[in-house]
DNA sequence: CATTAGTATATAAACGTTTACTTATTAATT
DNA sequence: AATTAATAAGTAAACGTTTATATACTAATG
């Protein structure tokens, strides 16, 4: 039996966030995903069922898993919360700074139905992949360092800032000045952590 | 001559929005929205010059003017710190709760390539339509109560973890429970304003 | 009756996907 | 060790459909 050639799965999958980071979701088709990747459409369906399969797990494995593990790592539970935010906000921004291709599908994750019913689905099945960082904000609660809210609002509150602080660095890599430096971006965290703590 | 029909013009952004929120930008087509509200593709070739014209006009014009002057409505740039953002969330949350279509082409201005530059051009162009914001931001930063950011690390800050919070009001509409009450996005908005308070 | 709004229909290009075929590789058989 | 059969990977070209937009026409109003 013929091996498969894994070289080109990865090919498939940079090049199809490629496309969608500089033209857009909208914009991106198998047949032109495979003309840039120099394949036939064919070979695509071998490794995929569908746009929507290939989309999804472009979605979910390529940029949500990698994502997840980044932020998570050296990440300790039990850290002051003050410490454990900053290492968060770090991982991420240092994660997608190195991204943008990753980080563009993590914005369309938002507005395009199919991917946002994909991430629910997701989060619903697997469970908690963020377990880590429920176990350190639930141990803060009952600290009694920080107030009580559904986990959905913590993400809100803590990550939301970061993750348009984040789209403000890219926007301003293009500009004369960039905005999003290292001490901007700690005060922030710093207003965040404040805000939270009783 | 014959006159136009304004109302087919706003039955077109109308049912655009709808079908771009249930069914993603990706699948809003000239036909579809030509059939969906019951005319000739043609028609709307009279109103707008293409498909891409159309987007922008309603990203623009219909969503972005709206919510813009709905986030400013009785918005004091002298009012006290924690009273200014109050309003400002409120006014913000009051109209995308009504307002479900509108939210899905917002949430999509941060990802689309097309609407993200039209944004970009937009806020160059027409200066500043968040003039009473940025007059209200720079009078506290002189008074000493804030830090002084860029408008945009403002930005960061202030709204989008209530725009996460309107994301998350309506993925809980369809669920057994609403997390985001009036208690929750009072709680959310203090602690964003303690965290930027010097 | 001139002018423009609007319709029905057509266009070429692009779409997602499939069909029919070739190539490369492994494992069994000679 | 060489040959062959089996099988999956991969290609080229085409499928029917949908796309954005254009053409040719009719309808309605000043």
């Amino acid at each position: 039996m013929r091996p498969k050639n894994l070289e080109m799965e990865s090919a498939i999958r940079t090049v199809a966030l490629q496309i969608i980071a500089e033209e857009g979701l909208e914009n991106l088709s198998m047949q032109k995903l495979a003309k840039a990747v120099n394949i036939s459409p064919r070979t695509i369906y071998i490794k995929y069922e569908n746009k929507e399969d290939l989309l999804i797990k472009l979605f979910i494995d390529e940029v949500l898993g990698a994502y997840e593990k980044a932020t998570l790592e050296d990440f300790d539970p039990n850290a002051e919360f003050a410490e454990g935010v900053g290492k968060l906000w770090s991982n991420v921004f240092q994660y997608l700074k190195n991204n943008k291709h990753a980080f563009a599908l993590i914005q369309y994750g938002k507005s395009s139905p199919l991917l946002n019913k994909a991430y629910k689905d997701q989060n619903i099945r697997q469970g908690d992949h963020f377990k880590p960082v429920h176990q350190f904000l639930k141990r803060h609660v009952q600290k009694g360092t920080i107030n009580d809210f559904p986990i959905d609002v913590y993400r809100a509150l803590l990550f939301s800032p970061l993750l348009d602080l984040v789209n403000e660095y890219f926007d301003h890599q293009e500009r004369p000045k960039q905005i999003i430096t290292k001490g901007v971006l700690a005060a922030c965290c710093q207003a965040v952590i404040k805000g939270m703590l009783k």
